[in-house]
DNA sequence: TACTTTAGTGCAATCGTTTGTATCGCTGTC
DNA sequence: GACAGCGATACAAACGATTGCACTAAAGTA
């Protein structure tokens, strides 16, 4: 049926090697007769066969993008950035969605590992040992958590709550409360620390919280009960939740309470009022992870964390606070 | 490195041909040997390399998903569900992301395909003329676009409008504005054909629109123009950004217009006022266009379109209409 | 002129599976 | 007792590419 690199040999006379070379060794066959090949493969409308190549050559030219929820909207700008970096450098992703259960990403993990070059893996929930594990069977690189030893994209989220507060109390606020994520959540722990070390100003913690809207609206209790004028929540999510549940409560936003997100999704864009947030640059996480995995895949694998900047995006649910 | 088949034929002392067969045709080995060849096989962690078989057996287990834009809130629950399924049949997803770009479709579609067995196309942009030509090269599942010939999913987005200006005449509206989408979308020209043959009711064309929150907001001027006071616009994203632009306008929604999205998106379920819209069924329709799409890989393809149901959903941005 | 280098190409092994065919030892039949 | 039939297994040829090595002829060197 399709046409294979034998074909083009006959057609040019030649032996299926030298075809071979004309496109992956230039250097070592005739300029004459490699545009002559090339020609004729154009013609023939030859593609090499991927799964061929990748027997001899043991690489396979694609590489797995493992994320939890492909619905959550913080994700799918991250995969059609690595998606299109991929594409940039000649190779195909397989996207696959964990449904959030570990075992799930463990599975899928051995059963992507032959196929493909590298993993990308994005706020993974494997345990650390699992990830020690797996490593030895196929580069990683991790995104949006810590990893000892392993290439890490991260987002200085930490940077991102700093200036959040700043622009709180430069509003007038003084008691700010930080309403935080699942337990284990390595971003949630980060802006904890942050916030902690912020001075003129008193932080509430509370939680931890689902990162759903659900759990901003569960979290609106505690939020008036905390008498705080300035909230930063978890993520976007769970700011819009909060909103909600507030305005339940007869609050305001930004009229009697300010609200801060992270993570900058369209549904805060789009929301009312518009969400004040920080935005995560996921586009350049998916597009670093990508470059960082495919040069790991082919030297040895650089360790480094790779941290990149928030920042702040002030839009209508933040206002000045009145005494 | 990793382990083949033919370590696991040295361990259990058969034939490679013997460890191949107790996988693929169980019933061509004697089941002792069998039940000892898959003990070994697992005790070794062998799994099957992928490139190898395809090579043989022409088939890759790999399907292609090709979207024009992953981060369109439309797509991913369609792209997790079609992964999911896929998943169920041990095949995996290759996603990508045409920008909205019919030469960069086209593109993909060629390097893709020699290394899938068949390929989803979501809201495809490409020409009639240009699938026709390359259905020749790999089996093709059509998904929100009518396409003569192919496997087709569609969702009734038809009965959906209908029963969007029915809810809208019930709610004492008579004159109602069909906010449209771009001149080439499917979608867009059933919701005209249907909204065409309601009685009881004066219905205008508005369009048409890009399909964005923008679209939507520049829609708004007419839409006060035209003098409606029920809306039904192409999608949610154009839902919000007219309901945006109204209210620049000093008009609220719903107290001086109703106004209905479609698609069903999370912004749309986020947004304020919550939005009343005609709920797309993707993650059915992806399970179902992947299920259609393995069938036509190993047998004949049929050609028939699958309709699939849409629901009205009631919230907070439709209510009576007052004289 | 004889020898070495080098550019260009062909040859053949190899990657890990699948699968059609051959082989082998039994059992049952006539 | 010869042989057909059969179950179980081994053999070997693909699949479509890559790549180390061998070969040839021409160019360079002494």
């Amino acid at each position: 049926m399709a046409v294979t690199i034998r074909d083009v040999a006959e057609a040019s006379g030649v032996h299926v090697s030298t075809v071979s070379r004309a496109f992956s060794a230039p250097h070592l066959v005739n300029p004459e007769t490699r545009t002559r090949v090339l020609a004729i493969a154009e013609d023939l409308g030859y593609r090499p066969n991927r799964a061929a190549r990748a027997l001899t050559t043991g690489r396979t030219h694609n590489i797995g993008l493992i994320v939890a929820d492909i619905a959550n909207p913080f994700f799918p700008p991250l995969i059609k950035a690595a998606q299109a970096q991929a594409r940039l450098r000649d190779y195909h992703v397989f996207v696959a969605d964990t449904d959030e259960d570990p075992q799930v990403e463990e599975d899928l993990i051995q059963t992507l590992t032959k196929q493909v070059d590298g993993v990308l893996l994005c706020s993974p929930r494997l345990t650390n040992r699992t990830i020690e594990r797996l490593r030895e069977e196929v580069p990683f690189v991790v995104v949006n958590r810590r990893a000892k030893g392993l290439p890490t994209v991260l987002m200085d989220v930490g940077r991102g709550a700093r200036l959040a507060v700043e622009h709180l109390t430069a509003l007038g606020h003084r008691r700010i409360a930080l309403v935080t994520g699942p337990s284990g959540s390595w971003t949630s722990k980060e802006m904890q620390e942050a916030a902690a070390t912020m001075s003129d100003v008193d932080v509430v913690f509370l939680g931890p919280n689902p990162p759903t809207e659900l759990g901003g609206l569960a979290a609106a209790t505690d939020v008036v009960a905390s008498g705080a004028t300035g909230v930063l929540a978890y993520n976007d999510l769970v700011a819009i939740g909060l909103i909600e549940g507030l305005a339940e409560r007869g609050k305001n936003v930004p009229g009697d309470v300010s609200v801060i997100g992270v993570d900058d999704i369209v549904p805060g864009r789009l929301s009312r009022p518009k969400l004040t947030t920080i935005a995560m640059p996921t586009a350049a996480a998916g597009r670093i992870a990508v470059d960082l995995l495919l040069q790991s895949v082919d030297s040895a694998a650089t360790a480094a964390a790779t941290m990149l900047e928030t920042a702040l995006i002030v839009r209508e649910s933040t206002g000045k606070a009145h005494r």
